[in-house]
DNA sequence: CAACTTATACCGTTGAATGGAAGCAGAACG
DNA sequence: CGTTCTGCTTCCATTCAACGGTATAAGTTG
């Protein structure tokens, strides 16, 4: 059953790399018995690791797997040398996301020089109208999304109106870039661009996180840009992510 | 059963994303209508995503599961500091890699400035006795292991014997470094020190490769030793990697 | 237009997944 | 040093969901 084994793996928490057996059943919401067999299963074939103890984690050989085959391959090798020159450019931290579901998910990112190097954010989500990645990609989706998304939107914190959304989604759409003040860090500033590739879809949003003083969009939008035309012209026309997010035919 | 949904996942060859339903179906073993089922169902669970017309790739989802929470993400976090120093002061290709089996997987690697970014060599595999990375793990893993390794050991290309390998490896235990001519491009070094742990376990290796004719081992080794030895102290005790290793208790 | 390839739906059989009960460590406690 | 508790592991009879052959549809090629 395919559903117990997703559970397994969704079972690790954010950041979370072991897990106690027990632990792992009670999460999955399965027989202790069964998570039993299904993590030696699943361990026998390299998806888990089980150590002494009933310790069990995430196996060298899943990882190894997804990150050879990974659907965001090509666009984090595009986008890659662009990233390093906004690096280097501008020394901020940069972030590449795309979109799934209605948030940015965080494919790659790259610490500003100095910094101590931060990989937690990547795999990491935020909902669209948090992030400025967010509004930049929901901003050049076909109309027919942003209406979807617009219909079923509200804000569990209650900050933001559907209508006030529209009007940001609007004005992202006509500047070609989206900004927001910092959701985890009040002091910061997101900017970020659409990834448009041949066929003018968002496929993915580059974007710097500054902090607030230090704000010269004047400096930082056409940089952004530019290096999001030269993703964009890699990818070429095979948007690659979009042509997934059709209805479900299967 | 979980044996098909590994399959269905190890069926993409290295590097290709996307693959066809009846093309997935044959790699896997599988009776189409099987695969199709299963297909269905993982997508379902966003380990899988089916496209139109019965493309298939991996899910973001999945890859978000397994970044999240990734076996590697601790000692990626405490090695990138050093890598880019690596990078910095040598301007040279890094990458680092942990033992697994006989071969050793790179996890992580930043590209010479000013080269084309190639991510290709990440989640990818070299066979010990082939790569410099590969000695240097081998080379500092208890006796047990070593002796092992050495007794099945055969090399296909039979370029290396049993005992030629055994003196390479005494060779890399004593100077603290292993070095080996390009495996890929034959006008390359490969220069790898082990990373040890509190416990002095070697759960990685941290190597450079460098054109021939730059070989400065007296300029490359001391640094990489350095950069290693930073990346130990961050680990801690907590070998992380190498504990799982041990005789599969479930 | 015909012959083919490839995806999707249907459905009766069967074998493999299921999870409760019981056994076993090892640790914590008195 | 013995007791109890917690958490991992094994066993096994029941049952239910996976299986894959056949049939159909859709799309492609010669």
């Amino acid at each position: 059953m395919v559903d117990r084994v997703v559970r397994v793996i969704a079972a690790f928490p954010e950041g979370v790399s072991v897990l106690q057996l027990s632990e792992l059943a009670e999460r999955a919401g399965l027989p202790l018995t069964t998570a039993h067999r299904l993590v030696r299963q699943l361990a026998q074939h390299g998806l888990l690791e089980a150590g002494a103890g009933g310790s069990v984690r995430l196996g060298l050989r899943l990882w190894e797997l997804v990150n050879r085959n990974s659907p965001t391959l090509a666009l984090r090798q595009a986008a890659m040398p662009f990233m390093e020159d906004i690096q280097h450019v501008l020394n901020q931290n940069v972030n590449l996301a795309v979109l799934d579901g209605w948030e940015a998910l965080f494919v790659e990112r790259l610490s500003r020089r100095g910094s101590v190097a931060n990989r937690a954010q990547i795999a990491g989500r935020l909902a669209v109208h948090v992030s400025s990645a967010g509004l930049a990609l929901m901003s050049h989706q076909p109309r027919s999304v942003q209406t979807e998304y617009l219909e079923q939107f509200t804000d569990p914190a209650g900050k933001v109106t559907a209508e006030e959304l529209r009007a940001l989604l609007s004005e992202a759409a006509h500047q070609g870039y989206a900004q927001l003040a910092g959701v985890i860090d009040p002091d910061t500033w997101g900017i970020a661009v659409p990834v448009l590739d041949g066929r003018k879809l968002a496929v993915a949003a580059l974007g710097v996180v500054v902090p607030l003083r230090e704000v010269r969009l004047q400096a930082l939008v056409p940089a952004l840009q530019t290096a999001a035309r030269g993703i964009g012209r890699r990818l070429g026309d095979a948007g690659t992510l979009t042509q997934f997010r059709s209805t479900e035919s299967l």
